[in-house]
DNA sequence: AATGAATGAGTCTTCATTCAT
DNA sequence: TATGAATGAAGACTCATTCAT
């Protein structure tokens, strides 16, 4: 059990960087506006973060806490036992609802990690080595267990994830950038009706 | 035939400016950065694009004239031409292709706005018109044909697209942000690959 | 009895501010200038005055605070009591003194403001309300109150007044042009001459 | 006879640069607005003017050709000639009456001049040197005549000419600044009211 | 620990001036 | 002669960072 004696005040300033780092972009961001949403002054935000730039990193560090082992491996292991006897399909759903769960939980990190990493090396290699990379192990070793069971056909696992993990984001932005166009309101309808296609595709059989 | 004689500086100061603020986002840039690459006083820009926010009109309208009617309109309707007498799945196949390597050329210009386009209102709102919506249009059009044969099942049209849209971005940005993890090589094979899933699905049905 | 402490960083700023457009104008004076004036970093004005325009309000403001109610009004009840048993000609005469030795001490505030109320709307609205009419207002009141006592003739209080000022404005204009052309070098004794002109006319009577 | 060849290009510059420089004052106008106003290129101006203070000389020069001999002068001599009989109070009444209208209609000069001569050592030197003296000159002969007749009483000259044109001076500001205030609509009303308050004062001799 | 005034390097932007055409 | 594109020095203004309190 590891003990965090984080000071609020520095949490404060890290909710607020996320914040304003959502709204403007890293670099539009200025810690002014920040140590107001935190309510400190504005040197305080040196005091935790003597460069800008660390606050991005606080953020990225958080990130990988969230979605690294403490949030999505843990739970992705209950999800799997959990469903452990329902057929791949089952488990995919739940899998996928989930992780749109916690995605939508932790929008703002997500938003400000996947943007900003095309500009900094660091959180790049961060991202890719602690999440992303972690996040398709453990989609692949589910996937692969299907395949193993011939449950599914013999495709590689990192297209089949990258493929699902494409069209959910991609109904995600959608939901954002284009509300008004969204046919399907429920979102859990929508998980359904893509694992439906992705596990039978599109093709009419009739 | 109109000569057209755009001074060219003009070319070359947007030009240096889709660079730029592709390597570095539209906050970060520079404009004597900028005025450096296109090899141009810094005063000069402003002649031009007397706001450093019109930079980025210019590239969203200029991408808007890449996308818009001039290229994914007119080529499109060549694809379905060409292949019109083929089965939905190579017509898609056709058009995917099409459209990556479009993409490809053009990368940086998607990438500026693809970044921008949350931070600016009027950026998005020209996105969304001017390309999203009339991009997703064309793409319905071509299935809502392979609907009505029955060659493929009675789905949301927007949802097909949506999910093919989606695998393909995250295919692409996995070349760029993990190149070394993508196992086939060929972008070729892989498109192969995804309309072949996006068809039959994964399921082992042997 | 309140303290203020104004962090004097501000009155020096504006010191220097008042220096400067008096010896420029204002659209000539630099801001870096009047920071090197002030002893203060440049971007230290922009604390205090986020705009140059700022520091041109901030001037404007003091004017009125120095040749309001503070100076004007009470110095010049001052006067009238103090005069209260003499003649209307020696009223005007410590009146005009009076306003002379106040316009003297704050010459570089009145130069800016009666340079710049031309070009700025705000500084025109301003000066005409907040000093000039005031002022008018008052010393009509000196001369109505003569009038009434039958001292001077039923000519317009305002014809009287602005004459008045005038012909002080100009020697005092004309001192600082051409110094040299001066021939009655005690102000004192010049502006008797002229009271005495404005009283009895240069006509003679002999 | 002179023979002023100035090209008609040179003129339309200058008379947009009275314009500008009278709406802005010189230090915030721009060439570039003078050039839009007189219809040429901007690299036109320069071409006459090599630098942009040359076109404030370019109007101080004007200016003296206007109110120098060529008109002052002359009229003022007409002026005279023309009440030779007159009493001196019908002679000031002319004189002035005529300078008002000379001033009305060069108002832009005025202003332009009048304005720029605190901060511009050569327009200031111009001026006195070549206007204000010698107009002082002129009203002061007529004065000094009058004086001689025993029309008016031994007061300097100098300070008559300055009183009046003081008077003058505030009623044209007042006009321009507050018109609103103006009680007596008629211009030549108002300066009859005016001479008759400087030939016999303003003090009740019932 | 926290503050917030002060800093100054760096940004966008303006504009007088030059020069090839 | 006249043009207007190009220049670049200089100006207003921003903001991460420092430091005395």
């Amino acid at each position: 059990m590891t003990m965090k004696k984080t000071s609020n005040t520095e949490e404060r300033i890290l909710d607020a960087a996320i914040q304003v780092f959502g709204e403007k972009g890293y670099s539009a961001a200025t810690t002014s506006e920040i140590a107001k949403r935190a309510k400190v002054a504005e040197g305080t935000i040196f005091r935790y973060f003597p460069k800008k730039k660390e606050l991005l990193h606080g953020i990225v560090l958080k990130a990988i806490d969230i979605f690294g082992e403490k949030v999505v491996v843990k739970s992705l292991e209950e999800t799997v036992e959990a469903n452990k006897d329902k057929a791949f399909k089952e488990v995919l759903k739940a899998i996928v609802l989930d992780r749109v769960k916690i995605f939508e939980q932790h929008y703002a990190y997500m938003k400000v990690i996947l943007y900003e990493l095309q500009f900094h090396d660091d959180v790049r290699r961060l991202f890719i080595d602690k999440i992303a990379k972690q996040a398709i192990e453990l989609v692949k070793k589910v996937v692969d267990i299907a395949k193993k069971n011939r449950e599914i056909k013999d495709i590689e696992s990192l297209i089949i994830t990258r493929s699902m993990l494409g069209m959910v984001l991609m109904m995600l932005i959608q939901r954002q950038l284009m509300p008004s166009e969204t046919s399907i309101s429920n979102i859990e309808d929508e998980i359904d009706l893509m694992i439906d296609m992705l596990m039978d595709g599109i093709r009419n059989r009739d």
